[in-house]
RNA sequence: GGGCGCUUAGCUCAGUUGGUUCAGAGCAUCUGGUUUACACCCAGAGGGUCGGGGGUUCGAAUCCCUCAGCGCCCACCA
């Protein structure tokens, strides 16, 4: 005997065959799209070109919320303006990210037993570049199960061909023009990564320490002069004391020498007015190799510089003691040892910023060292204007201020990092010094030859820099680059696609890529790279925690899609997600889309379920085509507008609203057919129509399923897909309907009300009679008739005794009643309204009667109110006729 | 320390240049519901002194001041 749940099961099997299948559906038309090319585009100066550049996800990385939420939006709007006919093109590809690519292949060879200094730059790249090809473009196939519309022919990756030989020409291009430099700076050192960094890639985060107050004897007395630091390990760089020549009570200090505890050496007391004198002791140690203030000090003065630090954040032979030490192990063993000597008067709980690196997350190391510089003054100047006078606009705007105050006080770019995963810095060195810049071998060693006056010079004599460029120095080209337009400034690719329409991006790379990319497109296309930026919110969840691997609050996007498949999980996504506002994810927003995809699928059942015959078209049937035709017209309009504002939530949310409340639980309802009947197909096919506009105002959205039901509304030939059909134009409609239409809906959902209160079933047929009033729609009877199961309608001079009765638009409605009336609950309902009129009525005569609004206000306003009065009596004399023919 | 922004229904947010006595959505909640497309649904309902205080105005959620709380960005006080 066949067990019970088995049963069950294959009940859920067949009820399941007739449900929209997220997955075959998503294979199946992604396919189709890709077969028939629908994704590319090509110059074609007969149409306007709509393009957006990804943000290039790094080429290793893995998809996660951040990316579904950017590249969701990105899909929306390059499929809309697909639909509108535009010629859209969303370029795809994918970031080297040379510090965080480098960092993951350096932990694979580590977790191999290799170390990246036991192999040769050539070997080193040769890992890094299978470990790419075997982890690269993973990402790329993730975007594809969300549905994204990529012209997946353009991939790029910022260091293929063109991009490399991109980048390289403008490096040298900035050299020549005397924009990049090379020297001995200050700069922020990983001494994980073993690289410098650039002042965006340091992150301040607040730390709880402690503010150690160091004695250090003064030379020839039997006294001590007091620093408090945060970094006691760092004595040994000492070479000065500063103290401020207007600090009372360090008076005595002036001119005299001290000795640095431990180390014994005697250093300078020096005088500056940078000192706080309310800092602690008012006296500051000066260690000038590793802290940029001290730095400065030490320039001004010409105090020499001791470097304690190897670069791994070591102690160097330099620093005479605790060699070999890690530099946050010496911190502890040296406040013992200061403890011993008794040179540690006290330690002071103390809370201060850190730097941290963003990507290995140690605290940096100020370091001086020899870097390659690109000064910005010019490339900030190029770029601030276009964004402040909106010729590049921002959404949100807000951001214009933290641009603004970047640009203003921006510093050099440290360009050149210590790793080998990137583009190689196109500087080769003379045998005698000095160097040259060029963007290949043959073109360096000929200005080598020229330079050094050698023409027997040969490749091997030169010797090209170590280091390479940081990640963003290509990035920052990726509009232009994309279409080779650095390469070749002119090609027909560059001067229709550039500048780009949208840039779709978070707020947190605003400096890192957004500005550099404004100036790079000023600089080298002389025009803006985009017209549009808007910045997306952070993912976070419910509790408002950013979404982190490490938090494990992220949950798995592909996970998500499987469970509520592409649209649902786009729709979630998109329902939550004003533009720079942080949005707060939790999985009942894909549960939310993937119901609306069954709700969809479920009407286009209902539709496909009817059969069609060649009868007559119904009145009622006629007139909701004709008042959903004109509500369409006006939705398309109002999604227009909310795309101009990058309102697209909203735009999902009116698209949504009219679909499930007013085609579904309206339409449809009033045309639908009684069971077993069939429908005429003049109804049907305007039907179809309407549906199929509705799927276009969704796709951008939900690409999926609005393709499956378009493709099933009816044949289709091959290749011909909603993706390439046409919205149609926004344009007017009968507003006089529409308003005529709401009152219908009120007049039927007071018989609702009425039945409800009553509890009188739908399939029990009532009569309708209406107090003679010219604002009763009577050309809708049909519609009434129909949605409220009214058997009879007539109009009628006097009231309706002993009736159930309602007020719709100031109009009175009677329903004789089959049973007992509850006069006094009805009699009481209609007084509280009578009160509420009155009330409103009040206000609005108060204003009128208002001589300085009257004369004040707009036109505009003052006709309104004028409307406002004759309404509000028109309904109170419904109100107090209905209440008189009650008593 | 400087700058920017936020505070509206239980939750997440709209609210465009000040103009309703119903401050709107969605979700959640509650009450009904086998009217054969849909319970992943339908029909309804409740719920807000628009952070506190003051001011400008005929009129303020909307403009100004102030207080409180929160968030973000920037900044070399060791």
């Amino acid at each position: 005997m066949q067990p019970f749940y088995y049963q069950i099961h294959t009940n859920t099997e067949s009820m399941i065959a007739t449900n929209y299948n997220p997955k075959t559906s998503e294979e199946k038309w992604y396919k189709y799209w890709m077969d028939h090319k629908l994704f590319h585009s090509e110059v074609d100066n007969s149409r306007t070109p709509y393009c957006i550049v990804i943000p290039p996800p790094n080429v290793t990385g893995v998809l996660h919320m951040g990316h579904m939420l950017n590249n969701t939006i990105q899909d929306a709007l390059i499929r809309r303006a697909r639909l509108l006919g535009k010629n859209a093109c969303w370029v795809p590809g994918t970031d080297h990210a040379s510090i965080a690519t480098e960092a993951k292949v350096v932990g694979k060879l580590q977790s191999e037993g290799i170390q990246k200094s036991d192999l040769s730059r050539e070997e080193f790249l040769k890992h890094a570049w299978d470990w790419t090809h075997t982890h690269g473009g993973i990402i790329l196939k993730q975007l594809k199960r969300l549905g994204a519309s990529c012209d997946w022919d353009r991939t790029a990756f910022t260091m293929d061909e063109i991009r490399s030989e991109s980048v390289l020409k403008v490096f040298v291009d900035l050299y020549n023009k005397g924009l990049i430099y090379r020297g001995v700076r200050m700069v922020n050192w990983d001494p994980k990564a073993l690289t410098a960094l650039s002042d965006e890639e340091v992150i301040y985060k607040e730390e709880h320490s402690k503010l150690y107050y160091l004695r250090y004897k003064i030379e020839g007395e039997d006294n001590y002069a007091v620093v408090a630091t945060t970094r006691p390990e760092t004595i040994m760089g000492d070479t000065a004391m500063c103290i401020n020549p207007k600090d009372p009570k360090n008076q005595h200090l002036r001119g005299k020498k001290v000795i640095v505890p431990l180390v014994n050496r005697t250093i300078p007391v020096i005088e500056d007015e940078y000192v706080d004198i309310e800092f602690g002791t008012g006296c500051l140690k000066v260690t000038p190799a590793h802290d940029v203030n001290d730095y400065m000090l030490g320039e001004k003065y010409h105090l020499p510089s001791i470097d304690i630090f190897n670069d791994n954040g070591t102690i160097s032979e330099q620093a005479g003691i605790y060699i070999g030490m890690d530099r946050f192990e010496v911190r502890k063993q040296i406040e013992k040892d200061l403890e011993a000597a008794g040179l540690l008067e006290k330690v002071e709980p103390y809370t201060n910023n850190v730097g941290f690196s963003e990507r290995t997350n140690v605290p940096i190391e100020p370091k001086l060292s020899m870097q390659w510089f690109l000064k910005m003054d010019h490339l900030a100047k190029i770029a601030l204007e276009p964004v402040m006078n909106d010729e590049i606009r921002f959404f949100p705007a807000k951001f214009k201020n933290t641009y603004r105050h970047w640009m203003e006080n921006i510093k050099d770019w440290c360009i050149s990092r210590q790793l080998w995963w990137g583009h190689r810095i196109p500087a080769w060195y003379l045998p005698e010094g000095g160097y040259v810049v060029a963007s290949n071998e043959e073109e360096a060693l000929r200005l080598a030859r020229e330079k050094s006056n050698n023409p027997q010079l040969s490749l091997t004599d030169l010797r090209q820099d170590e280091d390479c460029l940081d990640t963003w120095f290509s990035s920052w080209l990726w509009p232009i680059s994309l279409f080779d337009g650095i390469n070749h400034p002119d090609n027909p690719e560059i001067n229709y696609y550039y500048p780009t329409n949208d840039l779709i991006t978070g707020p947190d790379i605003i400096f890192f890529w957004v500005a550099r990319m404004i100036m790079a497109g000023y600089e080298y296309q002389g025009k803006m790279p985009f017209k549009n930026v808007y910045f997306t919110g952070i993912v976070r969840d419910k509790l408002g925690r950013k979404m982190s691997k490490s938090l494990g609050n992220s949950p798995d996007p592909l996970e998500l899609i499987d469970k509520y498949g592409a649209d649902g999980v786009r729709v979630g996504m998109l329902l939550c997600a004003p533009a720079g506002g942080d949005l707060l994810f939790d999985e009942s927003l894909p549960e939310q889309g993937r119901n609306f995809t069954t709700k969809m699928w479920n009407a286009f059942k209902l539709v496909k379920s009817w059969e069609v015959a060649d009868i007559a078209q119904p009145e009622h049937a006629r007139l909701a085509l004709e008042w959903f035709g004109y509500l369409l017209k006006k939705v398309n309009g109002i999604i227009h507008t909310q795309f101009e504002q990058y309102r697209i939530s909203e735009a999902l949310m009116t698209v949504y609203t009219t679909f499930r409340d007013e085609f579904s639980s309206w339409l449809l309802e009033i045309i639908k057919p009684a069971y077993g009947q069939p429908i005429d197909r003049k109804t049907y096919e305007q039907t179809i129509l309407w549906f199929e506009q509705l799927l276009q105002q969704l796709h951008p959205f939900m690409p999926f399923i609005t393709e499956e039901i378009w493709q099933a509304l009816r044949e289709r030939q091959d290749g011909e897909s909603i993706m390439i059909s046409r919205l149609p134009q926004v344009s007017s409609y009968d507003e006089e309907f529409l308003i005529q239409f709401e009152s219908v809906k009120n007049i039927i959902i007071g018989i609702r009300n009425i039945r409800k209160q009553n509890n009188i079933a739908f399939k029990e047929s009532l009569d309708l009679k209406i107090k003679q009033n010219d604002r009763y729609p009577s050309h809708f009877g049909c519609i009434i008739g129909k949605m409220g199961n009214i058997a009879k309608i007539e109009t009628i001079k006097e009231a309706e005794k002993g009736a159930w009765s309602f007020i719709a638009d100031t109009v009175e409605y009677f329903i004789p009643a089959q049973g007992q009336v509850d006069t006094e609950g009805m009699k009481a309902k209609l007084q509280e309204e009578l009160n509420y009129t009155r009330g409103f009525l009040a206000s609005v005569m108060k204003k009128l009667s208002n001589e300085k609004f009257v004369q004040g206000a707009p036109e505009q306003v003052v006709a309104n109110e004028r409307k406002k009065q004759a309404d509000a009596e028109a309904k109170i004399a419904a109100l107090e006729a209905q209440l008189n023919e009650l008593a």
